[in-house]
DNA sequence: CAGCATCCTATCGGATACTG
DNA sequence: CAGTATCCGATAGGATGCTG
């Protein structure tokens, strides 16, 4: 994927923080409310475990969502978005309407 | 980068017109007018010719910009936006100023 | 339940050299 | 000038199995 990481164009720095093949559609789930681990990954198939935890902790990284670990057994993790993740959702339904016009729409 | 080629959501749709090592570039450079492929080369330096021919393949493949090749030698190539490349400026500025004032501004 | 460890593969971006 | 043709290394994403 684009290596956006040494972004110095903002464009390429915010298409770091949700390019990654389920970042789009776990802010989507997110926007929603607050979600499990097991909720968020039986709402995505077939993403596998690992690569759900990978996407989670990057988003959590760049402080998009948050991450809350509850105490007993059995685990309990809830995720959701924080206030920079939320400020996001401008972009992300600009994005949305315009691939709705112009890709999907295509075929 | 993210493999967004088989997109059912818009917002991945989208994702996958523009994310790219150099696409958010070439179409910001793109926004301000026709361009020749070594003017593009020459501003966003250190991008390889082979690179860069690839990312203007998809550009065009996806109908964001347009490739006219005039006749003559030496060989001219000029590269512009078309309607659907365009179109997106709205999507590109949204991302744009999130980033400056969200990532760029936190170093 | 929510991960981590390991291994594997496809793809992406890049370096370099050659061509019409 | 504007590409092709090769070769290469890094890494993103995935399959599978184990764990507190």
């Amino acid at each position: 994927m684009a290596n956006n990481k040494d972004a110095t164009c903002p464009i390429a720095a915010t298409l770091a923080y949700i390019s990654g093949r389920w970042k789009a559609a776990i802010l989507h789930h997110l926007a929603a409310g607050t979600r499990r681990f097991g909720e968020i990954a039986v709402r995505m198939p077939p993403i596998s475990k690992k690569v759900l935890t990978q996407q989670l902790k990057e988003l959590e990284r760049d402080g998009l969502i948050r991450r809350v670990q509850n105490p007993g057994a059995p685990m309990r993790v809830e995720y959701s978005l924080t206030d920079l993740g939320k400020s996001l959702s401008t972009v992300l339904k600009e994005m949305s309407d315009w691939g709705k016009a112009n890709v999907l729409a295509k075929k």
